[in-house]
DNA sequence: ACCCAGGGTCATA
DNA sequence: TATGACCATGGG
């Protein structure tokens, strides 16, 4: 059967692919500096992450071994303009060290989604969005990414009401848009981008290409 | 001078 | 379970 809203969802998507184009998610060249942007872009405009990003590579640190060697003060310097440094800092540790006592990226590839979901939530600092950030875009799993704009919108198309909770919007995205990892690797990017010109806090409606489906009355 | 950004943890009730 | 405090840089 098909879920409710998996029409308007489809729709919405269609428009938004038209209007932006494909968004080539996500910027990393690697699994691992995926991962790396995930934490460092928690409640963090991407473009501070960049310039955090260049640091690490700047001073060669963009690996696992690496960051655990750094002091976590050392690693905090270097990420700064990523914003909450002290915190990310050991957030970034704990995923490296996760990833070594995983027995490396291989080992956790060959790994279920759901085993490992639940592996990724155990470690400090990774929540149920960065968890699926890096499920998806690193570990390329049918899992789509509930974030405060995918609540937004999905809340003004009418789709949800924005205030249940993480999993109930995720399963909601996930079965009306079917396992399909391209779909939802493209439309969480889709959503980000449309949040940025159109769908503010303070949203701007003037030719936002959602209006046709758009229940909101600002 | 505000508001916002591709969240999560921890203490408290 | 559900709030609130806290973390911090940088662009509009």
């Amino acid at each position: 059967m098909t879920a409710p809203g998996a029409p308007r969802l489809r729709a919405a998507f269609d428009l938004l692919l038209d209007r932006y184009g494909p968004q080539g998610w996500w910027p990393g060249e690697t699994p691992f500096e995926v991962m790396v942007g995930a934490v460092l872009t928690q409640n963090t405009a991407w473009s501070n992450v960049e310039r955090a990003i260049a640091n690490l590579k700047r001073a060669g640190v963009l690996s696992c071994g690496a960051m655990l060697a750094l002091a976590p003060e050392a690693l905090a310097a270097l990420i700064r303009p990523a914003g909450y440094f002290n915190v990310k800092a050991v957030r970034l540790q704990a995923l490296c060290r996760f990833l070594v006592e995983a027995g490396g990226e291989a080992a956790l590839a060959a790994r279920d989604t759901p085993g490992l979901r639940t592996a990724l939530l155990a470690v400090h600092g990774v929540g149920p969005e960065t968890a699926d950030d890096i499920l998806l875009y690193a570990f390329g799993r049918p899992v789509f990414v509930v974030d405060a704009y995918t609540r937004r919108i999905g809340a003004r198309l009418g789709l949800v009401a924005g205030d249940e909770g993480y999993e109930i919007i995720r399963r909601t995205f996930e079965a009306a848009l079917g396992p399909d990892v391209a779909v939802f690797n493209e439309y969480h990017a889709l959503l980000v981008r449309h949040a940025k010109v159109h769908c503010r806090p303070r949203p701007r409606c003037e030719g936002c290409p959602l209006a046709t489906l758009c229940s909101f009355d600002p």
